[in-house]
RNA sequence: GGCGGCAUGGCCAAGUGGUAAGGCAACGGAUUGCAAAUCCGUGAUCCCCGGUUCGAAUCCGGGUGCCGCCUCCA
């Protein structure tokens, strides 16, 4: 079965076709790095992990490239109100832009990291990328779609390529008639974009042939995509604000420069709202992954939570959502983990069947629009069937553990690591050890309530008892 | 002002013409000394109004509410 996906630019739903067999060639847009990433931005990160695993278990080879936007820039055309976000927070934290941008950077690989994403195949930095970036600039002038302006700007020309508002549905006429884009005189048309503004008073700023400056933000993406996948690439992924104008520049920049077609497929993600409202500062809602635990969650279940809503869909996060979340994780690693096999148990053939079964479905999902909802359910279906089978032959409970592993390879929870681990050793285990077994003694002398207050002291100190067959065993929440 | 999207049980969320997946919570039962975990079982006609159709959550029209893009933003 082919992989399915909604396409933003044709509308369409289209096959993944790739360039070159079995290779996907995937251009993730990355983080902007002048501020802690929150849960939103993840949504974004989350959807390409998730996507990249999926086409993984489906048999392909993923080439996975992720920017790191470490430069700032100024808005579209203005130097009066625009405000460089990188240079902003270099004033706030009394640093320079390049420290802000190493710092927010080492924070969002920790806490992709934390969120058990895979690391893309390369992440270029836009400041270590101006070379390419300028050799793009100018084989757009020598084609006739970019211009200098006396001031030493360099502009995209939009009227020289026709397909300019196709991804977003804007047409310049549209966009010039909104007049939200300020009139810059020095424009041909005002939806003309930089691609070079000459600052000298820029913190980070390059030679160039048109004077030291920097470059527009959107040739960054071009000339990075270009130099690690090539002109053309199979899949661009995004969240739903880069749209327009980010992707849609790209698009000019790129097949502008190339004359081929860009990306096969343009896939973006819808936001992540906080109580049915976008998220903002203002109301305390941006939150980051520091703030997840904080409260005492556990990264998995945001993981779980950020997975578990289809990417074009809005997601809705809530405190309660996210609680139903950890429930579910916990479901999952109870069932894994009780995974019991026994000598002298003959393998059970619907077992096999059912674990073949869950997997077919659960790629099959996943290549309808990586419809991870729906592979979900196929998940607990599997989890509640496995439950009510109770003890299974080694050969059983090894396939089982096979299958587990491999739907775990996209969701990415870490099932079979934390089924088998032992709980991380703490300084009061001695003492909480003592407690349980003097709970079994009460127990034996049938003094239950001696027993059931010691419970309710451990389930007070967040430890969970669970009286098995073979004895007792107690798990911190 | 222009363009686009969404509205499914208490909460989260699949399903886009054929009679409502899944998770969490709740309730009843089994199990348990009592619990926890697990198993069995119970709940929605799909924002409102009108239309098309043998048949609509799914298509069309009109409302209402919310969200997004048009400006940096995942």
């Amino acid at each position: 079965m082919p992989f399915l996906f909604r396409d933003t630019l044709t509308g369409e739903t289209r096959e993944l076709a790739t360039l070159e067999p079995g290779v996907v060639r995937m251009y993730n847009c990355g983080p902007t790095v002048y501020s802690t990433p929150q849960i939103g931005n993840f949504r974004a990160w989350m959807f390409a992990d998730v996507l990249r695993r999926a086409l993984e278990l489906g048999g392909h080879e993923v080439r996975q490239i992720m920017n790191i936007t470490d430069v700032g820039h100024l808005t579209l055309d203005d130097t009066e109100s625009g405000e460089d976000k990188l240079e902003a927070a270099s004033r706030r934290e009394g640093v320079t832009a390049w420290d802000i941008a190493a710092r927010y950077t080492e924070e969002f690989f920790e806490s992709a990291r934390r969120l058990n994403i895979l690391p893309a195949h390369e992440y270029p930095r836009a400041t270590q990328h101006v070379p390419e970036m300028i050799a793009m600039i100018r084989g757009l002038i020598d084609r006739g779609h970019a211009y200098v302006t006396p001031a030493g700007n360099v502009y995209y020309d939009v009227a020289t390529f026709p397909a300019y508002g196709r991804l977003s549905g804007n047409t310049v006429e549209e966009l010039e008639a909104g007049a939200r884009v300020a009139v810059v005189p020095e424009k041909r048309h005002p939806a003309d974009f930089a691609l070079w503004k000459r600052d000298e008073q820029h913190q980070m700023q390059w030679d160039s042939p048109w004077g030291r400056g920097y470059p527009g933000w959107h040739v960054e993406c071009s000339a990075m995509a270009r130099k690690y996948l090539g002109d053309e690439i199979d899949i661009h992924t995004g969240g739903e604000d880069n749209i327009f104008p980010h992707h849609e520049c790209e698009i000019a920049q790129s097949e502008g420069l190339t004359g081929k077609p860009f990306a096969r497929l343009w896939l973006h993600n819808r936001h992540l709202l906080v109580d049915g409202r976008k998220m903002s500062k203002s109301s305390g809602t941006m939150y980051t992954v520091d703030d997840i635990e904080a409260r005492g969650h556990s990264l998995r279940a945001l993981r779980y939570m950020l997975l578990a809503t289809h990417y074009r869909q809005p997601m809705n996060f809530t405190w309660p959502a996210l609680d139903a979340a950890a429930g579910a994780v916990r479901s999952l690693d109870t069932s894994v983990r009780g995974i019991t096999a026994a000598d002298g148990v003959a393998d059970d053939p619907s077992l096999a069947a059912l674990s073949a079964g869950a997997e077919t479905r659960f790629l099959a999902a996943l290549e309808d629009d990586l419809n991870v909802s729906a592979a979900l359910a196929v998940v607990h279906e599997l989890r509640a069937a496995v439950n009510r089978a109770q003890t299974v032959s080694r050969g059983d409970a090894a396939r089982l553990r096979g299958t587990w592993e491999r739907l775990d390879s996209v969701l990415g929870l870490d099932l079979l690591a934390h089924a088998a681990s032992t709980p991380e050793a703490r300084p009061d285990d001695a003492e909480i050890q003592g407690l349980v077994d003097a709970r079994t003694a009460a127990r034996e002398d049938r003094d239950w309530a001696r027993a059931d207050a010691i419970r309710d002291e451990l389930a007070a100190r967040g430890i969970r008892l669970e009286d098995g067959p073979d004895g007792v065993r107690w798990t911190r929440d």
